[in-house]
DNA sequence: TTGTATGCGTTATCAG
DNA sequence: CTGATAACGCATACAA
């Protein structure tokens, strides 16, 4: 009851391993009823193929890895999860790295995957990405964070942000925070373009009453909280009214900071978030939040590295549309 | 540039393939400068062990699974992150894969790792797991959520919630609800245990003024809200003065419930959750939790799969100990 | 201590 | 359409 071997499945069968093996792959060459023959044997004796044989002569692995910066990081954990399922679908299994947001830690687990002979990658570049020298060879799609010389794919940040702002400004606000993310990533420039595209579109005088009121931050939960202090830290008719920020979790960081400081949400401050994770809709208020198509992105990086879809060109990624979500934490602006 | 092998390595040192194999193994014996000589040229070849024919011939694979209820739980997130730290730090690489709390899908999910020949799976069953027919001869270990008959590791969570449920009593509350976990599950008995452990100790009459104030939800957000809402439903000296919620999900979403009847917490509710994830302390107000150790947990289960640690018996997991965070949900209770 | 040679379980190439 | 057989790249028993 221990290893039975694909000889075994032939010897039984009466046929040569060769045929096993050409219905294990189904091979067009072989014959309907024999096909169901060796099936029903493989079947009675339990037969798996053994992966590791299989991998050295094919050259494939049917793995693929993974690099995101963090996983406790809900938007990732989904996109991870999306991903899973949809290599589970075509037979590949997904190994998951966290880079930490540290490239060299980014390095070291892109070579691990190299060395394991994944058969992709798929990337969410860490914040302190400097272009790491990828192997030759290995399909990578980057995802999510878009890198200027990479075949990407991604939500449309820039309209999606556009979107939430938009709709600040048709509330009727004016004086709009924003922010942003760190350094100076694609995604984070994407976010803050949409957000400039909305203010200038709206009619940017009238919009930009006031000093800057963009604050750089990482998109955890703590730095949307400084970063929300930063904003909301001076008086009252300087204050934005509405704050965009540039992830869920930043925005609910940022309700913390409006919270400890008195200032009741929608009533004195609207805020709308991005991502769209499930906790979105359980924080007190609701969270606005601007969905990515989280699921939508995943599957097609994973069709794109299955050779299932043609990639990207180079700085010319795949986008897929947001969404408004509309809750509790935005409303008309008070008079001053 | 392309395909290095061992056998390029081992002419290029002008030594056997065995020796360059025994080095990568750090086989003992093997002269120190010999070692050093075949290190320096693996790596200035940067030649990489191809992983299928070494697990081919070693029957080891470097692999370890991990299948769990849902990515999503930022716990079960924290969990494989984790997880995938302690493997690394040993050279192994985690494939992860949902069950979605379905127990088909999840044996389906361990039929596949095991084909996929890991070295040791890491399982938090589903909620709906009937005993499936694990395969002999692979180390599995049952995490979090304990079933009879596996060896397990897990947090105290009959200690941890004591833990929670003696510091509402600490504070005055005698009439404190409890939101279990779904089924009959082991971890939610176990949780329900230490509420009742701690009510008991702290003289039952007293504690149970009224009818029970317990009730059953799945972990997530959106249950915990719809239990809040029940136990919240009843007339003011009826209702409990505090809840005790089986997971920080529920927690967050029984404040959402509470915030909606227009109850204030901590004035007139104290509510504290299980589990201590990172969002705990980001909620208006900061949750009051019991953190699980799950870091520890997560190392104590790869290290027992990789035989690092001895496993623990059948029905006598390894606990961690669990501690209180106290937040801002909890005080005193008014008078009715 | 090191070299030699065999086989791990499959797939792919050729014949038939 | 099917059978026989040679690799695939490495680890290990055995010989030296």
């Amino acid at each position: 009851m221990s290893k039975v071997g694909i000889r075994d499945v032939a010897k039984l069968a009466g046929v040569s391993t060769g045929t096993v093996s050409r219905v294990l792959n189904d091979h067009p060459s072989v014959t309907k009823e024999l096909r169901a023959r060796v099936g029903g044997i493989i079947n009675d004796l339990g037969y798996l193929p053994d992966p590791s044989a299989r991998s050295m002569r094919s050259k494939v692995s049917r793995l693929i890895g993974i690099v995101i910066p963090d996983l406790t990081n809900p938007f990732f954990a989904e996109l991870v999860q999306s991903a899973e399922q949809a290599a589970a679908n075509h037979g590949y299994n997904i190994i998951v790295m966290t880079s930490f947001d540290h490239a060299a830690k980014e390095a070291d687990r892109i070579r691990q995957l190299t060395s394991r002979k994944v058969d992709g990658i798929i990337l969410v570049p860490s914040n302190d990405f400097h272009t790491i020298k990828l192997p030759k060879g290995l399909p990578i799609v980057v995802v999510d964070r878009l890198m200027p010389g990479y075949s990407g794919i991604a939500a449309d940040h820039r309209n999606g942000v556009r979107l939430g702002v938009e709709h600040l400004l048709k509330l009727g606000h004016r004086r709009i925070g924003f922010i942003s993310g760190p350094g100076h990533s694609v995604p984070a420039n994407d976010r803050l373009r949409g957000y400039l595209d909305a203010i200038e579109e709206a009619d940017g005088s009238a919009a930009m009453a006031g000093p800057p009121l963009i604050a750089e931050a990482a998109f955890d939960y703590e730095s949307g909280r400084s970063a929300g202090n930063y904003l909301l830290a001076r008086a009252r008719n300087e204050r934005p009214t509405a704050i965009f920020a540039s992830s869920d979790q930043q925005a609910i960081g940022c309700m913390r900071a409006a919270h400890d400081l008195g200032i009741p949400i929608p009533a004195a401050l609207s805020i709308v978030g991005f991502d769209g994770i499930p906790l979105a809709s359980m924080t007190t208020p609701r969270l606005t939040t601007v969905k990515q198509p989280i699921q939508e992105v995943a599957a097609a990086a994973v069709a794109v590295l299955l050779n299932k879809q043609t990639a990207p060109e180079l700085d010319n990624p795949i986008l897929f549309a947001c969404e408004l979500l509309k809750g509790e934490t935005t409303s008309p602006p008070q008079p001053d």
